[in-house]
DNA sequence: ATAACTGTACCGATCGTTCGGTATAAACTG
DNA sequence: CAGTTTATACCGAACGATCGGTACAGTTAT
């Protein structure tokens, strides 16, 4: 069995307990591994374990991007499909953002650039898709920082309300916010 | 010294390590009290430093409100007031928030009606404000989480990016966001 | 046979917590 | 007034438990 197929429980167990919440015994039931067998997969240990799927996931956001700029339609349309598939990711905000998770304790230092480069290229993607659109630049920059604002600020008040409701909310008019002029 | 007096640093430590990433070590070397003396201010230990730290930042927003529904003026700027005392309690977005920080790991459970009672209060304070303003009331309490949603995802993103700017922005502009017509 | 994998036992360090005790000053008691 | 008790603040040392990590022999799969 690859590193891959550990990434799921990984993820799942650092987004909700951050990086100091998860301890070895919680990754070795998760995943089913004994230590000696999470050392084999991850020599780095703990801080290749988040490496590992903090990749996975900027892939997986490539991936999304990809997908994005590629689409066709008008903007409100193709924002549409980003948002639809960032939900999924997030389990119709039910579970929490690993990016912000890991900006807590130990890992701030340790994974800062990587969590930077991720946040950027989801600005980058939205502003992209606005220009293409024909939206002034910086205005289309400023509306990137504001979907990924949008996303993380919604998903903090529905894990903290314990209510899902508001992140749908969000998702769901956020293309038309994002487009709307000024 | 009294309880209160420790509250500051206290403060600042978990809103940056979050509740898993503090150990007694630091708080010793934060407040300057050996690791008994803390259990003599708070024989409850860890969760009775967190939950005093909550306590007090109840009352600090409790009074940031009080103050915005006592004051004069339009909407916008009784919310700029607002927005002027929570930026500083951020420092200008150089500082995560807690109630962020306590939604993950072994806090999540213990002080989940706190904090969902502490983002209810910044909600509502909101809405009523906008709604005193003549907006209609279900609009009023989306613009609250709004509100409440735009400052935690800039913070995030700030933290995220190590640049506040995005969030002085979000500030800046959110008096005028909460307002403006759908 | 060889490489990949895993269970068990173990390590030093640190975790949150508690114990026993000291220093100081105010409050009672004779 | 001196002498004693009480309350508050504080701390060094140690507790059992768990932390992240390692060593190594044994099992499994090719």
């Amino acid at each position: 069995m690859s590193k891959q197929a550990h990434v799921p429980p990984l993820l799942d167990l650092f987004r909700q307990f951050g990086y100091d919440g998860v301890t070895l015994s919680k990754i070795s039931q998760a995943t089913g591994l004994g230590k000696a067998s999470l050392y084999h997969h991850f020599p780095g240990g703990k801080d290749e374990m988040v490496e590992t799927v903090l990749t996975a996931l900027e892939q997986g956001l490539e991936q999304i991007v990809l997908e994005t700029l590629r689409s066709q339609g008008d903007a409100p349309t193709r924002l549409r499909q980003m948002c639809d598939r960032i939900s999924k990711a997030y389990n119709d905000g039910q579970k929490p953002c690993l990016l912000a998770s890991l900006m807590l304790g130990s890992a701030k230092e340790v994974f800062r650039e990587q969590v930077r480069a991720l946040l950027t290229l989801w600005i980058d993607a939205i502003a992209t898709v606005l220009i293409e659109a024909g939206m002034e630049e910086n205005l289309a920059r400023q509306r990137g920082e504001d979907g990924v604002i949008a996303i993380q600020g919604a998903l903090i008040l529905a894990q903290g309300l314990g209510n899902p409701l508001p992140f749908q909310r969000v998702i769901q008019q956020l293309p038309h916010e994002l487009c709307r002029p000024i």
